[in-house]
DNA sequence: CTGTTAGCGCATTCAA
DNA sequence: TTGAATGCGCTAACAG
């Protein structure tokens, strides 16, 4: 039917601002003037080229105006996750902002895994990226590693942050969030508060139990708290074995502190026969289009992930881009708050409990 | 406390090989040589070379290195939106597979936009990507821009397929899942079917349609087609519409053809007071976590993404890296099977319809 | 307005 | 085993 002529052809070299210029009779500066817009072209000269360029297929090879320029246009994005929607989202506006400026993102999942979070760095600095955003999965963050480099590119964290107060953060406030959580479910009368958490080795782990259990001990209550994994069969099994005690002792309201997790709880507690809210009021993190469709609808904290995105946009670009001449400000740490989004899941407790 | 030296700094330069080179009294070449792991080094030169290089804080530009040796050592991956699971899922496959492979990937978000589609190819083509994992969002696919240019790198196309039968696919049999969950509902009893489905301008929107709609056929049975978007919230609206009729007339079984149209459907049927699936069945596609956690858990038929994502790294490898003298094959195309999982949310109609 | 030249950082000939 | 020299494709000086 057709040629494929994908892969191991004849290998037919791609033109160059030689070629063109060549096959033009001009030389390889008015082709490369034309080509970036420089004023410094006639219109008719201009024309000529992109027409002759457009002809022979031509496309610039970046790698190598990166390298006369010394500026690589690309920005560095080290995510745990991107079937989260918390960081999915965050990503996708990310990108748009970052490319309004002319920047192209290289991506990099890590898993949470601190080598190939290091790996990730390594090479972004290698493809010499002009930014980094960087959601840390350790405490330590970039700064060991960028440390040891000249003129390292600037880092900017996303929705964690580290323990070394060198890059910029932007986060949310998931501290508060919580402890509103937590005030929303005590107001209902519930007294036995539970919380089932990712590692703790996260600073949002932290802050969203922080905040629950602050939240909690202002009204002098105890707070059962199960760290665990940002996952739904962790989620799944712990809940099983949670709520397995009877309806006087075990808890009457459930914290799922990520969305994963939510989904988890809810299906263990599905299957226990046990009713949301009626026996068991649930709160999650983040908030997921789903959040909205589940019977019942999940009463949550949300973080403003677009804003979010925007925000380490600007203060990246403020980096890389520096207008005027900025006094080389220290770190800035940019807390956003977020919003209660009270739905079906949660309610007053069971008389007997 | 800290200083903080990113950004606009005295602009120490990263060092090269010649910086390293200087500091060792040794040639370029050797440092090269050395860092390259070439066999042609004495050990007690590279461990010289390796030690200096870490004391410098070097790093090798890969611009330039791709550049001399023409391997960008860059994948492009082109998508719509990384939000949704069905894309997410399969991207995090495609990275890990390609990543052991020394390549990187450089990440696209279209949208579903043909324009951002093109711009993104484009780039792919100026950074010498030497393959393309591409989502389609039109018929034509990459081909039309391709096409002009020589050498072009090899491309799958992933998820969806074009209509220009020149670039490998690999593809999930939608239209067979699709099939099997119609007939899935005809054997509970159910004779109103409808289906809620994104733009029809995507193979995989067709394909599940057609696939519902052949199932249907088989039996006689006419189905409430209505396209719309990939989207919670048109779903929200359009299964408001649609199933306000009394009990008699309306669809006792929906179809919401992608996994933010299932959420969608559930908000509104549960605002309409219908219960699922007492008053109408609802059955969806692709598999999130939290398809098992909703109540009632939800009937689905799931793509193999992970190993979809295998196939297109293996496929595309294939073609960046032949082994041998492959004798130029033409387009592969992989089709997929995917899995019916009953769940929770499909059952008998009521007594009533 | 256009052409000539040089060099970004690296890997690779070819010689030694 | 190592060094000197060359060029990947492009843009930025500097001339004309």
């Amino acid at each position: 039917m057709d040629t494929n002529d994908q892969g191991s052809s004849a290998a037919a070299p791609r033109p160059t601002v030689q070629d063109v210029a060549r096959a033009l009779g001009v030389s390889t500066a008015t082709v490369s003037r034309a080509l970036s817009g420089s004023p410094n072209v006639s219109t008719a000269t201009r024309e000529k080229v992109m027409r002759g360029a457009a002809q022979l297929g031509y496309q610039p090879n970046v790698l190598a105006r990166a390298l006369r320029q010394e500026r690589s246009s690309l920005v560095g994005l080290v995510v745990p996750d991107v079937r989260s929607d918390f960081f999915a989202a965050a990503s996708s506006v990310l990108q748009r902002a970052l490319e309004e400026h002319g920047f192209r993102l290289i991506l990099g999942i890590t898993g949470d895994d601190p080598d190939a979070d290091r790996d990730y760095l390594v090479t972004l600095l290698q493809h010499r990226a002009e930014g980094i955003v960087h959601v840390p999965c350790t405490d330590e963050g970039a700064a060991p590693l960028l440390g040891g480099v000249p003129t390292p590119p600037p880092v900017v964290e996303f929705l964690r942050q580290s323990r070394s107060n060198v890059a910029d953060t932007v986060v949310s406030n998931e501290r508060e969030g919580a402890r509103q959580l937590a005030e929303h479910l005590i107001a209902f009368g519930h007294r036995r508060l539970a919380v089932l958490a990712g590692p703790d080795r996260f600073s949002t782990t932290r802050d969203r139990v922080g905040g629950f259990v602050d939240g909690a001990d202002a009204h002098g209550l105890e707070v059962e708290v199960r760290y665990g994994l940002y996952d739904h069969d962790w989620t799944h099994r712990e809940t099983l074995t949670l709520m397995a005690g009877d309806a006087e002792t075990r808890p009457t309201a459930l914290f799922a502190a990520g969305n994963r997790l939510v989904s988890g709880a809810l299906q263990a507690l599905s299957e226990l026969g046990l009713r949301v809210p009626a026996d068991v009021s649930l709160v999650g993190a983040d908030d997921p289009d789903w959040f909205r469709g589940c019977t019942p609808s999940v009463t949550t904290f949300a973080a403003p992930l677009e804003q979010m995105g925007l925000v380490a946009a600007q203060t990246l670009l403020g980096r890389m881009r520096p207008k005027g001449r900025q006094p080389r400000v220290g770190p800035i740490h940019a807390l956003l708050g977020g919003q209660l989004i009270v739905r079906g899941s949660s309610g007053p407790p069971a008389a007997g409990a």
